[in-house]
DNA sequence: AATTTCAAGTTAAACGCTTAACCTGGAATG
DNA sequence: CATTCCAGGTTAAGCGTTTAACTTGAAATT
């Protein structure tokens, strides 16, 4: 039915192992014999099939995309995006993703995705978080493994990861230009990494001002960054301290919380007080006033990753195996001059 | 290196051939010799090879999800909700399924997406509308097609649809319910199918309750349901209409757009005008007031489209091929009991 | 002129699985 | 008791590529 090598070299009177030889770029077919095969390939309309192909180089032409899933479900759109990137330069690239979630509890007896069981991926590329168990197991797979905004403390894996001091310092910045000088800092809790670099950030900003950390300013033991838990932060920090003139919370979700709570209080944003977030996510647009945040390119996460993975697979594994994507300020309503005096 | 059938046959001492059935669940083997070769299976951690299980099957274990690049990055939260209903589903049911966007604009001599070319899928659901052009030359290779959100007009495929005419009727009465009389419609174009259709809800609530049928309270021609779409319908709805108290926007987008026009005018939502929207994005909880919506099961819509495809592949479909997903409407701040006597 | 080298292919095995067709020995049947 | 039937396997032929190893004829070398 369907047109296979075997067709093709039929037609070009060749064998098949010279229209796979053709196929593939291989210098020791003569330039004529090449477009007598490659004529053929076209008008037969003729396509290795995948499978076929797999079977034989021992290579899926497939990624595998792993995130757990708690981290989906509680930020989806962030890792979303990430996935969509990785999609996006697998195209160029010529992959294809395939995306599962694991048990943010993954354990030694949990068995791995299917698809590294049934040898369906050429590399993995994990996003976010996960478990040790995983990791240790996925090990003895021996299977390229590339790492996104997290990285295992043992191994020497390639990793992309957003450059979350450099973030914070901005965005600390980004308020000290406005003349603020009572600068809070909101965040989830400190061990996470992500948040500890952009606390990081903040406290290196204040530094290179001049100007004394303060810890009252700062709640860094919420559980974790979410809506609810910037409200009750904001509430916590604000019965402490009443002239903060600015506030840069850990993430947007944490900022949203923020906001609701100073709208409650009748406290103006940024007329009382500046409010900076960090990711810029989709619903930071809808906000009253339109949240100034730390843009984190989230696609370019996922591109970057695939980029380290194919080099991973040529083997030039020349460059630099961290990537840093950094973050970019957008400056929109909820940070403004400050005129107070303190 | 790793383990093939060939050792879990030599294990339990049978055929290749008989580990294969026993995979298979295949009834011509007895239970005794079905144990054994389990047990090998189990001891030797055995998983067929995907690629191998193609080549000998002809199935690849793919599903390949197509929607358009201008459809994707125009609402690309609703498409990947969609998809990632399939991918939750396709976990279920053993595949995978490979993302792909093709362009709207798909002509006679563009080239398929590579999984079809290769081989690498059993089946394509199809997101929204796509080029009749794409069809006729995906049709060419006889793979299974399934729909969601958009069905051709020739052809008799299984699809997963909105249920967008209860959805409006559901709207509009929750409007008539809070006492509502002058009730506004804002679509995009009318001659989008699904747009249509929530317009022929409102239609139908109205008449419902006896309430005539009024052109100039509708704005049925912006290009597409965007926010700034939104603004600008409103702004035309208003000038001519100053007694209406409730608007039916046809998608959340455009109510955002909708609610930025009032607020700037100084009008109250809901104290002045009721606001509905349909889909319920992310976006509508950050909204000051909190947006009243049609909420759309997006998952839902892939997972349907799956267990359809599954079904189709099963050669048994009895139950309809047409599957319609209700709106489920979701009350928040943004429309309210309405005193006002005209 | 005999030998070596090399360019340009070809041959054939292998990849790991599925499945149609075949086999075999005992139970059921006439 | 000879025949049929069937449960419970096995054999072996594919599936469509890749690739190491081999071939061959002509050019280059000695």
């Amino acid at each position: 039915m369907a047109v296979t090598i075997k067709d093709v070299a039929v037609k070009a009177d060749v064998s098949v192992a010279t229209v796979s030889l053709v196929i593939h770029n291989n210098q020791r077919i003569s330039s004529e014999t090449r477009r007598r095969v490659q004529k053929a390939i076209q008008e037969l309309n003729y396509h290795p099939t995948r499978s076929a192909r797999g079977l034989a180089s021992k290579s899926s032409g497939n990624l595998g995309f792993i995130v757990t899933d708690d981290h989906f479900s509680r930020s989806e759109p962030f890792y979303t995006q990430i996935f969509l990137g990785t999609e996006f330069q697998a195209r160029q690239d010529e992959y294809y993703v395939l995306l599962t979630t694991v048990s943010s509890e993954f354990g030694r007896s949990d068995s791995l995705p299917r698809f590294v069981l049934e040898k369906n991926v050429d590399g993995i590329i994990l996003a976010g978080k996960v478990s040790s168990h995983l990791l240790t197991k996925l090990e003895a797979y021996h299977i390229p493994l590339v790492f996104i905004d997290y990285h295992p403390g043992q191994g020497n894996y390639p990793v992309v990861l957003i450059d979350n001091i450099s973030g914070g310092f901005q965005a600390v910045n980004h308020l000290l230009n406005l003349n603020h000088r009572r600068i809070a800092f909101i965040g989830g809790d400190i061990d996470h990494p992500s948040i500890l670099e952009r606390f990081q950030g903040y406290r290196m900003a204040l530094e290179k001002a001049g100007i004394p950390f303060i810890p009252d300013l700062t709640v860094v033991d919420e559980p974790y960054p979410a809506r609810a838990n910037g409200y009750r932060a904001a509430e916590r920090l604000l019965q402490k301290n009443s002239d903060i003139t600015a506030i840069f919370s850990c993430n947007d979700a944490m900022a949203i919380g923020v906001l609701q709570y100073l709208k409650e209080r009748g406290i103006n944003v940024p007329g009382d007080i500046s409010l900076i977030g960090f990711d810029d996510v989709e619903a930071d647009l809808s906000l009253d006033p339109a949240l100034t945040t730390m843009r984190v390119h989230k696609v370019d996460l996922g591109i970057e990753a695939v980029r380290l993975m194919v080099e991973l697979f040529q083997n030039k594994m020349t460059s630099p195996r961290k990537i840093l994507i950094p973050a970019e300020l957008i400056v929109r309503n909820s940070t403004s001059l400050q005129f107070r005096v303190l």
